[in-house]
RNA sequence: GGCGACGUGGCCGAGUGGUUAGGCAAGGGUCUGCAAAACCCUGUACCCGGGUUCGAUUCCCGGCGUCGCCUCCA
């Protein structure tokens, strides 16, 4: 199995600290609005990485964040007079919402950054002590030139860095490349204390603390966005590495941003497309599958086109799926020996979903034929289970009213035998009628030679 | 300006030194009461200019273009 390390850039032979088991943390949400499309994209991404390894047999530990303090978490609560809890609570429960109905698992845990505040001092303490870091007005500082390997997640350079630094009114920073690992409290924050006095931590340090709080050091995967790399995750390795004199993460994936007229989205300037309203405009597997469908460290164009291609796409694999009953055969093995094969090849989905498309493909083909089709759909359930793309079948209720005209009981399957029946008697007006009926409260009905068959939408 | 990524057929999107990616859309056909689904057939694409090579979309150099990071950001 190969992954493209960040550090180091370059595709490299994956090779986990312990054997058979994986450890990944990843930069979740900071919870402060509602999440837009590019948030969903980084929880499906690494949903699929979870969910692969696991699948390929590798115990996963998954640590997701959730950042519940921070300046525009403050920012939003004084500007709308409530209180930060308030605004964490509701943009958490937005997350969580968007998250479970893109079929997103949960990590297997998924600390708060104020829950963890103990974790923090302690390493900022090792810190100051080990000259990493040093106090100023309440301010804890990170010593950036005290740490020779500074840079070497985003290549850069410091003496680069330094056109684009700058110290803010009120920093107390030695350097303008140092950076906050606990900002002294202002009035009306919320605060801790701690040896430098009442404060918050700054934002890099939590992912530092808590990462090595559930995974140890030197632990497998970290991931997050492309746009963390610098300074984020150049800092997290900073502060670990310097307090530890231990390699903090071995492997770094980042996944590309999702684009709005080619321009990447971004909460602070309010270029986004809002999550819930796009889950409620198209099936969220639709979603979901136009996440998966580009390589996950390429940018992608947010289209309306891109989304209706992802739902034909997916209502060609459910299509299939639906020809066939229950599977208990053995999964055919060059389907999935082809999916693995991409799959290890630093997770190209796309080259995974080519072999589903693929195997539909022949499974179609041989349900025509009148043949055995089990081992593939046997091989469509693992792997479409892995990607997390299958499809949901709910129960269906539909109104008395609407069998009471057929004279029939009110379930589809009623319904559907009395058009049987209809077409047997060469009844097409009301075959129809039923058919039409049907469509109208969202169930399609499809003939075949072995009679009838019908789905939602 | 610095660092990095990318540029594939109508659209989306993998991949490879020389044999069909895949999806969507389109046209033709088979099947079918109609419809839908499905299957078959149809498109020889890889930014531009050099170079390496028997041969490059794939490697190297240059150019052009797009995007990201360099400030909070998935």
């Amino acid at each position: 199995m190969y992954l493209f390390n960040t550090l180091g850039r370059r595709r490299v032979p994956f090779d986990p600290r312990e054997p058979g088991k994986v450890a990944m943390y990843v930069c979740g949400p900071t919870v402060q609005a509602a999440p837009h499309l590019g948030h969903g994209r980084a929880a499906v991404v690494f949903d699929v990485v979870a969910r692969y390894l696991r699948w390929r047999g590798y115990e996963v530990t998954y640590v997701r964040n959730v950042t519940d303090v921070d300046d525009k978490i403050i920012a939003t609560a004084l500007a709308e007079g409530v209180s930060t809890d308030e605004v964490v609570a509701r943009s958490y429960a937005a997350f969580s919402e968007a998250f479970a109905r893109l079929r997103v698992e949960p990590p297997t845990v998924e600390p708060w950054a104020t829950h963890h505040i103990p974790e923090m001092i302690e390493l900022i303490e090792r810190l100051v002590e080990t000259g990493h870091a040093y106090a100023a007005g309440g301010d804890v500082y990170f010593s950036v030139r005290s740490f020779a390997d500074y840079g070497k997640l985003s290549g850069r350079d410091l003496d680069e860095l330094l056109s684009g630094a700058r110290i803010a009114p009120g920093d107390h920073k030695r350097d303008p490349l140092d950076f906050a690992l606990w900002k002294a409290a202002k009035e009306g924050e919320p605060s801790w204390p701690s040896p430098w006095g009442p404060g918050r931590p700054g934002w890099h340090i939590e992912c530092s603390a808590m990462a090595r709080r559930y995974l140890g050091d030197g632990f497998d995967i970290h991931g997050g966005g492309q746009d963390l790399v610098f300074p984020h995750h150049e800092n997290e390795i900073a502060q670990a590495e310097a307090a530890t004199g231990k390699p903090f993460a071995r492997y770094w994936l980042h996944n590309g941003m999702v684009n709005l007229g080619g321009e990447k989205m971004a909460k602070s300037t309010g270029h986004v497309v809002d999550l819930l309203g796009a889950l409620d405009r198209w099936d969220p597997l639709a979603v979901r599958l136009f996440y998966l469908r580009t390589h996950y460290r390429k940018p992608i164009e947010f289209t309306e086109e891109a989304l209706a291609d992802a739902e034909a796409s997916l209502r060609r694999l459910w299509a299939f799926r639906r020809r066939v009953d229950a599977v208990e055969a053995t999964p055919d093995r060059e389907v999935l020996d082809r999916f693995i094969a991409a799959m290890d090849d630093d997770f190209d989905v796309a080259g995974a979903l080519a072999v589903v498309f693929e195997a539909v493909r022949e499974g179609n083909r041989r349900l025509d034929a009148g043949e055995d089709v089990g081992g593939i759909a046997a091989a469509y359930d693992e792997v479409v289970g892995v990607l997390g793309l299958a499809e949901e079948v709910a129960a269906v209720t539909i109104p008395d009213t609407l069998a009471a005209r057929f004279g029939t009981e009110a379930t589809v399957d009623a319904l559907v035998a009395r058009r049987e029946e209809a077409r047997r008697a060469r009844d097409w007006a009301t075959a129809d009628a039923i058919r039409d009926a049907l469509a109208e409260v969202g169930i399609v009905v499809e003939d075949t030679p072995h009679g009838a068959r019908w789905h939602r939408r």
